[in-house]
DNA sequence: CATGAATGAGGGTTCATTCAT
DNA sequence: TATGAATGAACCCTCATTCAT
């Protein structure tokens, strides 16, 4: 099983109502959406690479929109779960007393779920800017949920003395820019070249601890 | 004269060989790839903004994809201008004792370039990963000059001890990611929130300096 | 059970061998045919609308045109029955002595046919002009046994001078002509409107009368 | 030129402003339309019969729809264009003292249209019960206007006591189902028949003559 | 230089029909 | 017998590009 079908696996076996053509079509949609944009793939082309007619396509997602929206939705799901748990303050209380613990699990576990999954993160990024849709459920889940619960997350470390009087939609706009920023430029702009990554992930936390310590 | 002609003007004035018409077809055509992007743009569509006919944009640029390449590579070269200056070091000498003094005037020297040419730069990060021909002069300019130049600079700091000791592709990386991450916050996630710009800018360089200092 | 149904019924009942699936289909089609038009019915939206699979229409009916020929074909028979029983002779001169009382009691007769098989009369007249199997049946039937034996009626009053001299044909299609009319004015054109049946068919009589009298 | 250009010449000429081109594509719908219907036509068989490309089609019609709406339509205008003269009263006055004269002269020159567009005629009540659209134009058209006129002609001879005293509607009726009644039999169902036209118009002037005197 | 009619390849989508279950 | 997933041809329509005017 290769990395791609597990990554397949981990996103929409839950529903675990794919069919094995359907699991191809996926499959070839990301492939193509990653490496040319939603627009200059054509459904034709998706057909061929999964291996199914192209009418087969539109039998499990109505319009070639759609099919983007399946592959994206539940990526997104996934990528911003860790903020929705229920407890997540005492999480915080129990397992990361200092923000340091806190940021450098938390960049690990995201870290290594995006690098599971760059094509489909590649996919979210690139498409967003483009479809209403897609920016509508961004929206919605980010800006509201997630936002909310890093704004906890800040004041929480703010008010034990570990991070910077300063307002918390600025210290997560300058965490987001720090990690996102690695991540572009290891998995996106420069995959090829050589990374030692634990020390890069370690310089990156340090970066933002000694900017973010009071 | 409005915002947009004087984008227009500054970018392609240079080989002042614009027609009317043309300056019209590259105002719309800027405007449609960066609402809808690329490939989802018809050159109907850019024909009937600009005001023209269809055949004529064919006249100035032999294919679709050469109008955006006429578009986007003068920006990209006006981006890296800064860098390509012949007597950089001079410049650090003379103006930039300090690395915070460079950092600053840097940064509010492209946040003004960029905020001038905001769809300029959204076809940029956005048609990058998509057209190999883009990509190609992309690599070309900024990894090559440009990141050539960025290691200069920070080994020149470095060499005065005011910044920490470490690559400088990393401490590279770090500055952009901060840069770049408070640029596309701004301008492209949530241009529409209250922005208090200077404060933010301010922050941004502090959270640089107190981390990439030794 | 509706009007629909005791129509399929009758007109599909003598073969005796529809299934209870197969007759949801033959309803589903008669009133999406009698709509829209054969060509522009999808198999699938009958299929939905009978509430079977589409896989068990062509078990049925090999092709979809297969199913339109099973429908109209018997509305043809049945349609006309009347002119192909053995002894009409004999019925002509026992029950109608006068051509008038022959006529009336043939529209009548007739009309109640159409009036309750209306969406099938429908669906018999939009597409004979487009399915040459059609017109072939209805040629054949109509053109040589119908025509045939009204010639033969039309004779047999003239022979008693209750009709004009005329050529027989002629004869046959103004009265045709002022049948249909009805029919298709009354249910087809204008529905909706108020009439008052028995004075529009008395009045259709007496046109036909006084203009076929000698 | 054939018949066919003189039709087209006739009918869309007004407007003046048909290509070469246009002119080709609308020929070609019209024979495809009247032959298989609308909707079993595609515009490929159009483009290819017309000898141009199917793009060519799309820049002149917006839709397949507007193809057929164009043909229809002045077709429909043509047809009533005797009823909407303004001074039909004083027409009939001078004109026609007899409705028997009337009603000759105005069959005459309906028939003699209406043989000459038999294509077009086709496709207009053929395709009126599917095509919502043109059901709107036609109801508009004729059962506002025409039939409004059409009453007016009636109870004009009937204040002369040449017609029968009988609602206005029920004239027109039976007028109107003998005289489409011949035009159907002798051009649409069997052209191929020996027809002596003007007897057999005669005879059907005179069965309307007889069933409407007074 | 500018036009816009014309092109035909290719787009996304629907369809009647088949066939393994 | 009934199903509905699968098919791929054909559908209507859009597109970037050409070229005569």
């Amino acid at each position: 099983m290769s990395q791609q079908d597990k990554m397949i696996e981990e996103l929409f076996h839950n529903a675990d109502e794919l069919t094995e053509k359907q699991k191809k079509i996926v499959a070839a949609a990301i492939d193509s959406f990653a490496e040319k944009g939603f627009a200059a793939t054509s459904t034709s082309e998706i057909a061929k690479k999964a291996g199914v007619a192209e009418g087969t396509i539109f039998r499990h997602y109505k319009t070639k929109k759609d099919l983007l929206v399946a592959i994206v939705a539940p990526t997104m799901a996934k990528l911003i779960a860790p903020f929705v748990i229920k407890d997540l303050n005492k999480v915080l209380h129990q397992d990361f007393e200092r923000f340091e613990d806190f940021i450098k699990a938390f960049i690990e576990n995201r870290i290594k779920f995006l690098k599971n999954n760059m094509p489909l993160f590649r996919i979210l990024i690139q498409e967003i800017p483009f479809q209403p849709e897609l920016r509508e459920q961004f929206k919605e889940h980010i800006a509201q949920k997630v936002f909310e619960r890093l704004r906890q997350i800040v004041e929480h470390y703010q008010a034990k003395g570990q991070i910077i009087e300063m307002p918390s939609d600025t210290v997560i706009r300058m965490a987001a820019s720090t990690i996102f920023g690695y991540i572009i430029a290891r998995y996106l702009l420069a995959p090829e070249a050589e990374w030692d990554d634990d020390t890069e992930i370690e310089r990156t936390i340090q970066l933002l601890m000694n900017g973010l310590s009071p």
